[in-house]
RNA sequence: GGACAGGUGGGUGAGUGGUUAAAGCCAACAGACUGUAAAUCUGUCCCUCCUUGCGAGGUACGAAGGUUCGAAUCCUUCCCUGUCCA
């Protein structure tokens, strides 16, 4: 196998880091590597807990994918043994643990979905139970034995929590520990992580060294906000935008975002260049180039990554008709009229709205009627009683539209 | 083991016997505004029923009992969490 040259491969890798550690490693590495015609192990940790990935985990994946384009082996590391701990990282509370069988179900989302970014065939797919599994008591003694209660504990997540008086049970403090012997039992070259996680990450250097191993390079990419352009994007705090989401929605979201954090995506979740990038801030800012056009093509782009370029054409056509256009969408569900919603005096709209999922409830169909926001055939409709309704029916209430067939 | 403090609606958090279905804030939903957004403003925000009314009923404040005309609020037991002492 022929590596480009190291310098290049250092180039294209550092791009967009957050942090390396160190710099002159990972150039000695390289060359080494090169040498010995072998390629690296690059390893990244996942934990169990969110069953769909999301644009937050786009920006480490993309960056993993680039050691691949460099001929370097990836290995995509499914913590589920340390998932029965939980990552205690930006934690204020103790993880609930997960079971076996919820665990077995995530890792399967995981596999269909990294490999929307990831090339197939230089990925290694791993669990860390492997090897934690069969763990004696003895080794875990031993490995704890390496590192030292106070260095564990001095974690920005721990001690805030320690002052907090919040409850820091034992096991957690195992995390760190466990996913720096997974460094030493994968023998990895560089570990990858958000910056959130570069405690764990230094800890497998310490660690692998006591094992006597050569300590891995530590590489960070940034944490990638969340769609209210403040918290970090996250599936519990419901600022995301999940890869597996239909195109519409997913373009729709990223409509969602604020002009500032467009830029920030177009930095982390594509390959234009940060000078490309700059020119589009200054073109904006100085009215030559529109905002709302750069954000569309920013959806466009991201739809296309995760489906195709015929569905980002299709939800951007979508949004343009739906969203500044106001229109019904062409693919509007028609639905038969519910017998509950019939009566000798007309149609019940409340009870259509909740039985078609309109309004959560028949209560909250009732204030929705009567807050004037129901268009029934184009027309505001505020009674709770249709008389007259002959055939197919087309309502809308904010931004959910539905057909009803009434005959 | 002992002494204190606490567990409230999706989240936070007020409420210590009666207009409390439970303040405020956040999130969410709808409306206005707008270049998509953001921001801002307005309204809504447990469920069911109808005669759609500042209507009627049912659920709800860790769990189970109890006191009372009436309890998130008082009592008992249990479960859970924190602090201090040992």
């Amino acid at each position: 196998m022929a590596f480009a040259p190291v310098e290049e491969q250092l180039t294209y890798l550092k791009k967009g880091l957050a942090e390396l550690i160190r710099e002159e490693e990972l150039r000695e590495r390289l060359t080494a590597a090169a040498k010995e015609n072998r390629p690296l192990r690059v390893k990244a940790g996942f934990d169990p807990t969110a069953p769909d990935l999301h644009l937050g985990h786009t920006v480490l994946l993309r960056k993993m994918k680039h050691f691949q384009d460099l001929g370097h082996t990836v290995i995509f590391l499914i913590g589920d043994m340390t998932g029965l701990i939980g990552d205690p990282t930006g934690r204020n509370i103790t993880r609930p643990p997960m079971t076996r069988a919820e665990i077995n179900k995530n890792a399967q989302t995981y596999k269909e979905q990294v490999f929307k970014i990831l090339h197939p065939e230089k990925t290694e797919i791993r669990f860390n139970s492997e090897w934690l599994e069969p763990l004696t008591f003895e080794n875990v003694i031993r490995l704890c034995s390496k590192y030292t209660l106070a260095r564990l504990l001095e974690r920005d997540d721990f001690s805030k929590r320690y002052k907090a008086g919040t409850p820091i049970f034992t096991h957690e403090i195992l995390y760190s520990l466990s996913q720096a012997f997974d460094s030493v039992m994968l023998a990895c070259d560089v570990e990858m992580g958000g910056t959130d996680q570069t405690f764990n990450l230094l800890v497998g250097r310490e660690i692998q060294k006591d094992y006597g191993q050569p300590s891995q390079i530590v590489a960070t990419v940034p944490i990638l906000e969340g769609l209210d352009g403040i918290e970090k994007m996250s599936k519990s705090k419901g600022n995301y935008i999940g890869i597996t989401e239909p195109p519409k929605v997913m373009f729709r979201k990223v409509m969602q975002i604020s002009d500032e954090l467009m830029y920030r995506y177009y930095e982390l979740l594509t390959d234009l260049p940060l000078g490309t990038i700059e020119r589009m801030r200054s073109d904006i800012a100085a009215g030559a180039k529109d905002a709302m056009d750069a954000k569309m093509e920013l959806g466009r782009r991201i739809v296309a990554d995760f489906h195709s370029q015929s569905d980002a054409d299709g939800a951007l056509e979508a949004f343009d008709r739906e969203v500044r256009r106001g229109l019904e969408p062409s693919d509007t569900e028609t639905v038969g009229l519910p017998a509950l919603a019939i009566t000798e005096k007309g149609i019940r709209v409340d009870k259509l709205l909740a039985t078609v999922r309109l309004a959560d409830s028949v209560t909250d169909a009732t204030r929705k009627i009567k807050a004037g926001a129901v268009e029934i055939n184009g027309n505001i409709h505020k009674d709770l009683l249709l008389t007259g309704a002959d055939g197919v029916l087309v309502i809308r209430v904010g931004k959910k539209w539905r057909r009803v067939n009434t005959r």
